[in-house]
DNA sequence: TTCTACCAGA
């Protein structure tokens, strides 16, 4: 038993995470040790509880690969008389998939069939999900299938697997094949349509779930919802869901619905109603993500004044802008017009917050300074970008303010630029072309179409959602 | 003490 305690505590020396919980076993391991260190047998069902919880702690933890050496070491020691059971299978099942890694979970698979847990339903809904997650869902299908019992949580597990890799129409399938659907369930299939861009089928799903089947949404349920509620600009749905969540008491308890709420009434029109919202939330509750949200808010709504404002009293509550807030002001003044306040929030951000910018600030950065006609400050940004970093995106916002500002000089070098970081797309020609054209210089448009044609570039259709 | 749904904000 010494040797025991002496690998678990390099174990804990190893890692500060779930510190105090592994104490706190690791100070019972060491007095049952103790108590029978006449008898170890006597201990081992204790122990074996223990090690069950230090397994757990592990596999939850950012090293999930210490369950599996605890878990050998464990093995290897008392493999003749412990028998493990389904609680240690079903958090070394869980480790490996958190690991995301499925050969591990596969020996831990062939382990547990060893000892008999093939037709246990918690570890073999473990296993469904484990394969789930590491995007082996042929595995998992076989697993759920080879089942003799199952719960609504195989389902699910399975369901939601399909869904994270893209898989509706499967997820669909089995969604239409079980027998009772829970609210999960529902959760699933709505928040699959929704990451496919099928806002309609997400909305009436969601409709079926509350009118036909009377489910309740949980918290989970709205925050999946939600992106197809602005996407199609459902100022009504932001206003259901306002109601049944206050009523529900999921507002009172989750702020990230409330946060949502906040940033849906500002993206389907409403600012005043995102505002009411975001004025409800008390004091305690408001977060950084709150301030952010009403923020990006007065930025999309052009209220740049409303922004500052709000960035400020935020700085008064003591609350720490990250990257996303300093974007969202970014954008507020690229949507006022007030480059030179926006010029002094990207340095605040990196010399007195230490953020460094990332290809969207730039990308801002410029849209911004492009609007106004300051090209070349646009240009000299846009070459100081790493080139690492650096994308088309960039210099194509350039190309189109260029185009706006009919600067054909610049837009020529750009174009260039353009064409040495992708050399097929069609659009570009197309812009190039057109300021060429507007300003009369029709010989070169010609010419720009001419390589176009010849480079096989074809311009895509614009779309447009809105 | 075991198994399921989450992108809160660009």
């Amino acid at each position: 038993m010494g040797r025991d305690v002496h690998y678990i505590l390099n174990l804990i020396k190893n890692h500060q995470f779930c510190r105090k919980a592994i104490q706190q076993i690791h100070a019972q391991l060491v007095f049952i040790t103790a108590e029978n260190t006449s008898s170890p047998a006597s201990a081992i069902p204790i122990l074996l509880t223990l090690w069950n919880s230090l397994i757990r702690h592990y596999s939850l933890g950012i090293y999930p690969q210490e369950s599996f050496l605890l878990f050998k070491h464990l093995k290897f020691q008392y493999g003749r008389i412990v028998f493990f059971d389904s609680f240690t299978y079903s958090f070394l099942i869980k480790g490996s998939a958190n690991l995301g890694e499925f050969r591990v979970g596969k020996q831990v698979h062939c382990l547990s069939l060893k000892d008999g847990f093939e037709s246990h339903v918690y570890v073999q809904t473990a296993l469904v999900n484990m394969y789930g997650e590491c995007g082996v869902l042929g595995e998992a299908k076989k697993v759920f299938d080879e089942m003799p019992v199952r719960n609504w949580v195989t389902w699910n597990a399975l369901i939601s697997s399909f869904v994270k890799w893209g898989d509706v129409s499967v997820a669909r399938g089995l969604f239409d094949l079980m027998p009772e659907k829970n609210v999960v369930s529902w959760t699933g299939i709505i928040d699959g349509y929704t990451r496919m861009g099928r806002f309609d089928e997400a909305l009436s799903l969601f409709k079926e779930m509350v009118v036909v089947e009377g489910i309740k949404p949980s918290e989970v349920t709205l925050l999946a919802i939600f992106p197809a509620i602005w996407n199609v600009r459902c100022l009504e749905c932001c206003r259901m869901i306002h109601g049944y969540g206050e009523k529900s008491g999921i507002n009172a308890f989750d702020i990230r619905v409330v946060n949502s709420l906040v940033d849906a009434y500002a993206k389907c029109g409403s600012m005043e109603d995102g505002v009411r919202a975001f004025e409800d939330i008390s004091d305690e509750r408001r977060n950084l993500v709150s301030w952010t949200s009403v923020i990006s808010g007065y930025a999309m709504h052009g209220m740049a004044k409303e922004a500052f404002d709000s960035y400020k009293m935020m700085m008064d509550e003591g609350i720490e802008p990250n990257r996303i807030t300093f974007l969202s002001m970014l954008n507020a003044c690229s949507h006022g017009g007030l480059v030179d306040e926006g010029l002094e929030f990207l340095r605040k951000m990196v010399d007195e917050f230490g953020i460094q910018p990332d290809i969207k600030h730039y990308g801002c950065l410029i849209d911004m300074l492009g609007r106004e006609g300051r090209l070349e400050e646009a240009e000299k940004i846009a070459l100081e970008i790493p080139n690492t970093m650096s994308n088309v995106v960039i210099w194509r916002t350039l190309l189109g303010a260029c185009s706006f500002h009919d600067n054909a000089d610049m837009g020529e070098r750009v174009m260039q630029k353009i064409m040495e970081m992708e050399n097929k797309y069609g659009g570009d020609y197309v812009l190039l072309s057109n300021i060429l054209a507007g300003m009369g210089r029709y010989v070169d448009s010609e010419g720009v179409r001419r390589v176009m044609d010849e480079q096989n570039a074809i311009k895509a259709p614009g779309i447009s959602f809105t």
